[in-house]
RNA sequence: GGGGGCGUAGCUCAGCUGGUUAGAGCGCCGGCCUGUCACGCCGGAGGUCGCGGGUUCGAGUCCCGUCGCUCCCGCCA
């Protein structure tokens, strides 16, 4: 978990004296002893010895004990053994130094407690569904979200929402500062079916229409460049109703920005400054400014991926030149098939045969035909495929895997996206497996220099590596989309997609000729991008700018293992709300209002 | 859309090759306890084994279906 500030450590925020509370808890501290305080929270723990009662009282700053003496104050006493918890209080008293054997070192407030003379019980508590605060094991995340509201009463998850604050103050201030304007986008707009499956909104003036949820402000701070603010940001809900994932939700937020009269030098230059202010303010790790930048080719080369992960090696290695002219049939085939044959070197290892059959069937399930692997054994291989592979081949191949006595190799041979995504992600498997990374380091990266479209085989078009508005670098050529480059510029973190910007095309005319190469027809391109074909012919000044994830940011710098972690209220795998029951049948009556029928209700049992 | 894992007390889990009364820890309830802080001690309650069907003399356990949670692939920037 990174270095993070609790509310607590930062201190407690100012307080009005009311009838509840006049002291946080936290601040029950060693100097205001022998003066009065009064505070108000939920009661954590409560330790009924019968004739001494202790209950610690939890707000959101930290914790205080309470003790109830028959003493000090008879009625609080009787109250007291009837405090349960998560009840709510009022409790106030003498704040009153602990003898030293009694002094608790693990509390912030462990010097002190709160001698209670006088209590009010605020709301009595039912037994919660699980203990909010237990030593009994993780809870099981189904039953967490269906009390959501309890399972975010947790240190860990009043810290996760309070970082996920502080990480947007950061930001807004940074770009305030910047002269960039916070503008709201709307969030019933147009569907266009390209990318993500649209969230649709049926519309009841006009039966027969649908709003679409926006899957990003992206057409929106375009116009907003087009109508002269020049800087724009905002904090804007996302929605793909696509499946999720530990690091997915079809709702999210992004931190979108976009400037004026910039190139890419700008785009890179303001956001090294956004992220480097952004995770000092958090006391996430430093940002070293000017950033590292690696060009799409080599990171899909050395690593496979467009994001690499740069905190250990295991880097690819190309191997098609060690093995023209093959007598093995397999690798010959692929060879003259236009394929590659890529491998990576994971050092010396044991590894029992069973867990080399697994490398295989995880190699199968990212897309590969099989898998080879192989131990260097002097200067050849101990491998099924050994005895393929003639002894200079196999000399060859161990030299320039670098490979020493025992290392395990492992290869595939296939088409070159099947082999970089196969080997790509065995690396990132076999990286954890092994501990190669280091938890404490930390790798920004610009991903640069990007193609503008890939070929998508299985729809046979050209598809955009990031979206249609992407501006081509130099002059584009329609007849040769493949050539084209992308002003483009992703920042990768440990091998996560932070976010991903570009400079946009500002002319009406390169926009129509790449439209027409990823295959949108005139009409097509009309239909759903009219207005910005329009809006590009009144005066487009040229801009770009960048997009972020603030969900998986806040799960980084927390540390958390999903980033469901660090959504308050977040759905689960199938896209239920456990705790509101969304989604939900609706009436009849709403229907028929909005001219809509179902044909095959779907009933979802609890 | 496909594949893997999981579903047993309020919570977290155990429950073997099918066997008669389904267990543990925590929590909860009652009693005792004036220095605990995961308080302690004594006692107690609490189960449609996710749901439906099947096989069997007998099913928590085996089979089929279904619902839910989760991870992965596809999908998604």
């Amino acid at each position: 978990m990174s270095e993070t500030t609790t509310a607590t450590e930062a201190g407690a925020p100012a307080l009005r004296a009311n009838g509840y509370r006049d002291t946080w808890c936290s601040e029950v501290l060693p100097a205001k002893v022998d003066s009065q305080a009064r505070v108000a929270g939920w009661v954590h723990r409560r330790r009924d010895h019968g004739g001494l009662i202790f209950i610690d009282l939890r707000d959101r700053t930290g914790i205080v004990q309470l003790v109830f003496n028959p003493d000090s104050s008879g009625a609080s006493f009787e109250l007291a053994h009837k405090l349960r918890a998560e009840d709510v209080l009022s409790a106030a008293g003498t704040v009153v130094k602990r003898s030293e054997e009694t002094v608790n070192r693990e509390l912030a407030t462990g010097e002190v407690e709160l001698l209670v003379t006088e209590v009010e019980l605020l709301s009595n508590a039912e037994t919660p569904p699980f203990q909010v605060e237990g030593f009994s094991g993780e809870v099981g995340e189904d039953t967490r979200l269906r009390y959501r509201y309890l399972d975010l009463r947790r240190e860990q998850m009043q810290k996760a929402l309070a970082l996920r604050h502080r990480v947007v103050a950061a930001m807004r201030e940074f770009l305030d500062a910047e002269g960039f304007l916070d503008i709201e986008t709307p969030v019933l707009t147009r569907s266009t079916p390209e990318g993500a499956r649209d969230f649709l909104v049926p519309s009841r003036q006009q039966q027969g229409s649908f709003y679409a949820l926006p899957q990003s402000p992206q057409l929106f701070k375009q116009l907003l460049m087009m109508s002269g603010f020049e800087r724009y940001f905002q904090i804007a809900r996302c929605f793909r109703d696509e499946a999720t994932r530990a690091d997915r939700q079809a709702e999210f937020t992004q931190l979108d920005v976009e400037m004026s009269f910039v190139d890419g030098e700008d785009i890179i230059d303001v956001n090294e400054r956004l992220l480097a202010h952004v995770f000092k303010a958090v006391g996430g790790p430093e940002v070293e400014v000017p950033m590292q930048r690696m060009c799409y080719d080599e990171a899909m080369g050395r690593f496979g991926t467009d994001r690499p992960d740069l905190r250990f090696g295991l880097e690819l290695v190309d191997l098609g030149d060690a093995l023209r002219g093959t007598e093995f049939k397999v690798f010959r085939s692929v060879l003259e098939g236009g394929g590659s044959i890529r491998g990576l070197n994971a050092g010396r290892r044991e590894m029992p045969r069973s867990e080399l059959d697994g490398l295989i069937s995880r190699a199968q399930e990212l897309g590969a035909k099989g898998l080879v692997w192989a131990f260097r054994e002097g200067d050849g291989w101990r491998s099924p495929t050994a005895k393929f592979l003639s002894e200079a081949e196999l000399a060859d191949l161990n030299q320039r895997l670098g490979a020493e006595e025992g290392d395990l190799l492992l290869l595939v041979a296939d088409k070159r996206p099947v082999t970089d995504a196969v080997l790509g992600q065995m690396r990132l498997d076999l990286g954890e497996k092994f501990g190669l990374i280091d938890e404490n380091e930390h790798r920004l990266v610009w991903i640069v220099d990007w193609p503008l479209m890939e070929w998508n085989e299985g729809e046979k078009r050209w598809d955009s590596l990031h979206h249609p508005f992407t501006a081509p670098a130099g002059e584009f050529d329609p007849d040769n989309p493949g050539a084209a480059r992308a002003q483009a510029y992703d920042v990768v973190w440990n091998g996560q997609e932070l976010g991903g910007g570009s400079i946009r095309i500002h002319s009406a005319e390169v926009q129509e000729q790449v439209f027409a190469a990823l295959g949108i027809d005139r009409e097509t391109a009309e239909a759903r991008f009219g207005f910005l074909l329009e809006a590009l012919r009144y005066g487009a000044p040229p801009h770009g700018g960048i997009a972020y994830g603030i969900d998986r940011i806040v799960q980084r710098l927390y540390g958390a293992e999903t980033i469901r972690d660090v959504i308050a209220f977040p759905k689960t795998a199938s896209g239920f709300d456990l705790l509101t029951g969304a989604p939900a049948p609706v009436d009849e009556l709403q229907l028929r209002e909005l001219g809509v029928a179902i044909h095959k209700p779907k009933l979802a049992g609890h």
